[in-house]
DNA sequence: GGGCCTGTAAACATAC
DNA sequence: CGTATGTTTACAGGCC
């Protein structure tokens, strides 16, 4: 079951036609150059290999993998049944599929503020049960050079903006706001931001309204036919920076029990980090103790994002009854994003998955694995709504 | 090695 | 006039 992830990456046969758009993954900037041709409308982007149909079939897996299946259904279907050896594993997934009628939104982006693995991740109090948690400087070195393009910052910027479009200066201080690392950088970097939008097809300018023109310059938005590739190369982006260095290159820790759960994990293979990765349903899943008191009632600690630490499997139990209808809905659930947070606490490490994205884990093992796994795999866009 | 992408620097023009 | 904005050119480094 640990290895499924892995095992996917050729395994054809799990996969399902469920989109009728499929693109090449270009993942270089439409800069200077046309525009990614996806063959599809709406911006859906997805790739060339299907995604996994919700459950896979165990008739249609291979043995090895139906039975990494049969092991972790539970959480795969959202119901409840024994899960792991000795392991309880719950979930209960209310969520409804959303209506997505632009995958590729980022309108979250301003909810959510924020899909940067050095960045913290305030937004994740909506949780209920975690009130208490305070956002705490990212482990990485804040003041280090984010590793996107200056495209993409422009991007991010202008999509995180109300009216997506932002005058240069705006474009600025988005930046910097979120990334430390051009507070103190030297003015050249601006230089470059200004060069980016002249030069790529992928922003156009916009002629302030005069009658309501307050401050220099146009307003810059981004070219919707440029905005998948755009999407792309930041998703591309993310994900690699998220996927492989915050976990495939973390050592594995299977010690301990916390909330009095076993610590099982004895047939775990203890190579694969993802094998014992908690999975969350954010924002409408609660932690649970083993004497199913909630998270919240018990917290063994605040949790700390994107601590790139241990990982091992623990229970968690998922409660219809606790999810509000007026539950603020999960910002991801339009944008075509699955955003992977990761919570630590003490030796756990928490993976929260968007609340309404009905991944099952063997999808998610596939999605972090590593990168390669993922494009095979089918595209996060696909994953999420493509197949329903 | 060549092409492409990206980052950086710089010069210059224009607008505020 | 100073500053911000926008355009363009040039060059270097990395990657495929």
């Amino acid at each position: 079951m640990f290895s499924l992830g892995r095992e996917m990456e050729n395994s054809s046969h799990l996969l399902s036609p469920s989109s009728p758009c499929t693109s090449t993954f270009g993942g270089s900037l439409p800069f200077s150059s046309s525009p990614q041709q996806t063959g599809c409308s709406n911006d859906h982007l997805s790739l060339p290999l299907s995604p996994i149909s919700f459950p896979p079939s165990p008739s249609s897996l291979s043995p090895a993998t139906a039975e990494s299946l049969h092991s972790f259904s539970p959480l795969s279907h959202c119901t409840a049944s024994q899960g792991l050896e000795g392991q309880h594993i719950q979930c209960f997934s209310t969520a409804t599929v959303p209506d997505q009628d632009d995958l590729t939104c980022l309108n979250w982006l301003h909810q959510r503020g924020n899909l940067l693995p050095l960045q913290p991740l305030p937004k994740i109090t909506t949780l209920p049960q975690l009130e208490s948690f305070t956002p705490t400087q990212p482990l990485s070195p804040a003041m280090s050079k984010p590793p996107y393009s200056f495209s993409s910052l422009i991007f991010m910027a202008i999509e995180d903006s109300p009216d997506k479009r932002f005058p240069v200066k705006d474009i600025y201080d988005w930046i910097v706001k979120n990334f430390p690392y051009y507070r103190t950088a030297t003015g050249g970097w601006r230089n470059s931001v200004r060069h980016n939008l002249s030069l790529s097809k992928s922003f156009r300018r916009i002629q302030r309204d005069k009658s309501q023109s307050v401050g220099k310059g146009s307003l810059w938005c981004v070219c919707p036919e440029y905005r998948p590739a755009l999407l792309e190369v930041l998703r591309k982006t993310h994900s690699y920076h998220s996927t492989n260095i915050n976990l495939l290159n973390k050592p594995v820790l299977l010690e301990g029990a916390e909330f009095g759960v076993p610590a099982v994990c004895d047939s775990m293979e203890m190579s694969d980090p993802l094998s014992h990765t908690l999975l969350l349903s954010s924002p409408s899943t609660q932690i649970m103790a083993a004497d199913n008191t909630p998270f919240s009632e018990n917290p063994p600690c605040p949790l700390t994002p994107d601590h790139e630490e241990l990982v091992t499997m623990e229970s968690v139990e998922y409660h219809q009854s606790d999810v509000s209808e007026d539950m603020e809905k999960d910002p991801l659930s339009d944008s075509g994003y699955i955003e992977l947070h990761y919570y630590e606490s003490h030796q756990y490490q928490y993976l929260v998955l968007p609340g309404d994205t009905e991944l099952d884990l063997e999808t998610v093992e596939i999605l972090q694995l590593d990168a390669e796994a993922q494009e095979a795999a089918g595209s996060l866009l696909d994953l999420a709504g493509g197949v329903y």
